[in-house]
DNA sequence: AACTCCTCCAACCGCAGCGGT
DNA sequence: TACCGCTGCGGTTGGAGGAGT
């Protein structure tokens, strides 16, 4: 590896070796991940320097507990990506993935676990209420210069809509959930349901052709996925 | 008080994908 | 087309601290 080749400092972030990485992000911005160690004058690998500032550096970053919605969120898009940590994190706005993931190791995996066990002992209801769901594994993309998607081109025109009459005022949950870290509304993620101003999603065509159509005959909408 | 066990989070590691040459 | 360097992701590990004995 190439902390073990280059002799870096590894385990855990000193608060001068945080200080000295915020002030080189805020300095020269996020990116450059290479030049980073050499620019903030610290002896560790600039992997280790990006995930000391995505994970728990960067502003914006929520830390304690998860609260039932973001729970509830999470559990509907891992039946829905799986694993994708990242995209997951995507929709839980001041959460990262390795909080996701830690949080889905020691918590969720424990709870599935227990429900399938207490369904093997009932043989009837695993047939019909935990069926192996198909996990959807959306194409990463990259926006390159060239693609039309940066060049002004509109996205899909497949767009999906929150349904009416679902969600009003408070049961608006996730609006509430993004009010406060609107930047994360953005296109933080191409792979990510980029949130209209009117609460509606846009997914790309592909997004919407890997999703299986049983999938979305049984949510009927994307608000139905979404929310309770 | 001392020890062991367990939990959980931060950090590490390897790999895949992408862009540039 | 092949190679290289960089980035980002998901799986795994290590260790600090709490709980139990």
């Amino acid at each position: 590896m190439e902390g073990r080749l280059s002799g870096v400092r590894k385990g855990a972030w000193s608060h001068t070796e945080d200080e000295l990485l915020r002030e080189c992000v805020q300095l020269y911005g996020e990116g450059k991940w290479h030049l980073v160690p050499q620019r903030a004058g610290l002896n560790r690998c600039r992997k280790s320097c990006r995930l000391r500032w995505l994970n728990y550096l960067k502003p914006n970053i929520k830390r304690g507990d998860f609260s039932e919605d973001e729970v509830d969120l999470m559990i509907r898009l891992h039946k829905l990506l799986g694993n994708r940590w990242s995209l997951i994190a995507g929709r839980l706005p001041g959460r990262t993935s390795n909080d996701v993931k830690n949080y889905w190791n020691t918590n969720m995996r424990r709870k599935v676990q227990s429900h399938k066990e207490n369904n093997n002992n009932n043989v009837k209801e695993s047939e019909t209420t935990w069926k192996p769901h198909q996990v959807i594994k959306p194409v990463p993309r990259a926006l390159t210069k060239a693609s039309s998607m940066v060049h002004g081109k509109t996205m899909s025109s497949s767009k999906v809509g929150v349904s009416e009459g679902v969600s009003t005022g408070s049961e608006n949950w996730w609006e509430t959930l993004l009010d406060d870290k609107e930047d994360n509304i953005t296109f933080n993620n191409t792979t990510c349901f980029p949130v209209e101003n009117d609460g509606s999603f846009e997914l790309w065509d592909e997004e919407l052709d890997s999703i299986p159509t049983e999938f979305l005959a049984e949510a009927e909408t994307w608000s139905d996925f979404l929310l309770n």
